[in-house]
DNA sequence: TCGGTTATCTTAATGCATTAAGTTCGCTTG
DNA sequence: CAAGCGAACTTAATGCATTAAGATAACCGA
């Protein structure tokens, strides 16, 4: 195949030059191998020719390294995007391998042949932020690259994460103290379901390994500690994190009678949403409803009344995450503190 | 130069397998040139030795493209992820380029060396949002591959682009019509300096092509047109568009005597922020200071006071830029259209 | 039965650069 | 002055895969 560019070639610079291809080679990567004089007047030619350095591929192809890591998003990269949560993880990752050599080639993990069969591997490692695909997950243990998972454990990668389980009981303890009754759940991701929908209690076996699942374990067990009853039927699940669901989760879950007293939300922007769904139905928060959220955004703190939740350090996955896989860190996996954060949401 | 790690090549499979490379290479790649039986025999095999596919480096080496699109942000990664109007952009970005091959490789611009000698010239092109360093754009010019500018122009590449300069006149004639004097200037990125300060006028000569340069020429022709004066010192430069900036600016401006009675801002993070100085203030926005913005981010639009802003298309910036760049759209270079949007903060 | 397809696979040229090891040569030093 | 040394280059092996063109055998229609 000919190369439609006529782009010219390191060897072809150097034969320009009347120099050896090494020469040229050293010149862009090891100046001390040659003289100050050759060094600039090979550079000089070089821009005059339009050479704009060695190739990349075939760089790493003799090399073995990219500079480059896969930050692997479980979800569509726009979603990931206008999530705060996830905003924040890119923001602490980026933090750390800016300053090193690295960049970061983003990837969505939904579409999992292109990727593994695909260019993408171009990468010297992967952090892959949320559970992709197990068919997803098996291609990257074949590369045998490096591997950091955030938000879930895999055996035979190093994770950071949270104790999800906890946090959520040690949220619910507090929002249940109260005793209001009866409680909804707004759940994320708990089915496969692609619109918002009460679940059927036996849809949730076999899906353990979801901090979603953590969470709504760790709601229903500190409900039974506190012997209060949240059926099958009063927890939602909403598909994606976005505002426009958790609002029409919110709505259904508040116009059910008896109306619920109290709503745990799995995310902040969750129960923000629900936070207008209630103000455009005329209840008070919290005197008619009490509502928590999870991972403590800024707009938790800003909102208007400010949100129960609970604080995660989302910046700090991303710069953990980035330190471990650069080996700045000996840690094998981490578990980051979470700390519950009273406000006006629910006192 | 002896690889560390021992994953199989395509060469050893074929070896192992008793058929050539060829065969294997298309049992990847081309599936209808060999027998389902063979290429599921080879597949499993892969597999099975932990052969997880061709060799990008090497394929991207052969075939002259690597499905990767550099998305070179003009500010620190962590900033730019940060950023409402960034986001927005990356979001149109994501959702045209995810639709296709191509994975993105994020990457500042600040540090033009490592930028182009480095491994991230892997990419087929680049996207260009906001103005990188002039050598970074000599760089660019010489690798000659396909590039879109966004936020600003250059000879010989291909910009998506919003005409700033009238959309702040616009706002700022809208601003002005009420006679309403002082007038302060909030401006972003307007001089080299890295902290809030007023300018002096002679600071600004050479640097025409920076967005925030047309935004200031619209306010300040709207200004002269209305024969309102702004000084130079009470224009401020502010060295980053994030909220604590935009929040000491804003102070400074309001302590200025006499006061400003309306702050005309390059976005609406910094008008945002300036709201909330005006209420530590206890200044009341509109009836004591009127404050405008540049954007129209979703907060603009929920917050109390509403903002008045210039609505922008930020998105679609990203969604127009990325099918430009794999010739969906057969525009040369385009200027997206803008609204003045008046809300509460300036009627 | 025979030339012509088709399907299936192989041969071998090629893409571009890195780098360990080797060569020159002028210069220091005992 | 011979040996030794360092600076400045060159030689050549190597990294891994793609793909046009060729080979082979089975199959097809007349």
């Amino acid at each position: 195949m000919r190369m439609q560019s006529d782009k010219p070639t390191l060897k072809q610079m150097a034969k320009k030059l009347g120099v050896s291809t090494a020469t040229v080679s050293n010149a862009f990567n090891r100046p001390s191998q040659l003289s100050r004089e050759l060094r600039e007047r090979i550079l000089k030619e070089c821009m005059a020719s339009g050479y704009a350095g060695p190739n990349a591929a075939a760089r790493s192809l003799r090399t073995g390294r990219t500079g480059i890591v896969g930050v692997m998003l479980s979800n569509y990269l726009a979603y990931s995007f206008s999530d705060p949560v996830a905003q924040q993880f890119l923001q602490g990752l980026a933090e750390v391998f800016e300053e090193s050599e690295y960049s970061l080639l983003v990837m969505p993990s939904r579409d999992h042949v292109k990727q593994v069969h695909g260019y993408e591997s171009f990468v010297d490692g992967f952090i892959v932020y949320g559970p992709p695909q197990q068919q997803t997950l098996d291609q990257l243990l074949l590369q045998h690259k490096s591997v950091i998972t955030v938000d879930f454990d895999v055996d035979g990668f190093t994770s950071v994460n949270i104790d999800n389980y906890s946090a959520a009981k040690r949220c619910a303890e507090h929002a249940l103290a109260n005793k209001d009754q009866p409680v909804a759940i707004l759940g994320l991701r708990l089915i496969a379901a692609n619109r918002v929908c009460v679940i059927q209690a036996e849809e949730l076996f076999g899906k353990e390994s979801i901090i979603t699942i953590h969470r709504l374990n760790g709601f229903l067990d500190a409900a039974a500690e506190a012997g209060v009853e949240i059926p099958a039927k009063r927890i939602f699940h909403i598909p994606d994190n976005t505002q426009e669901l958790g609002y029409q989760a919110a709505r259904q879950a508040l116009s059910r009678s008896p109306r619920p007293r109290l709503l745990l939300c799995m995310s902040d922007r969750i129960a923000l949403a629900a936070m207008r769904a209630a103000r455009h139905m005329d209840l008070r928060v919290p005197e008619d409803v009490r509502i928590t959220g999870f991972d403590d955004i800024p707009e938790a703190e800003t909102h208007n009344p400010s949100l129960t939740t609970v604080h995660q350090q989302s910046t700090d996955k991303g710069r953990v995450a980035a330190e471990i896989f650069q080996g700045k860190r000996l840690d094998k996996s981490i578990i980051l503190p979470t700390e519950l954060i009273v406000r006006e949401s629910c006192p």
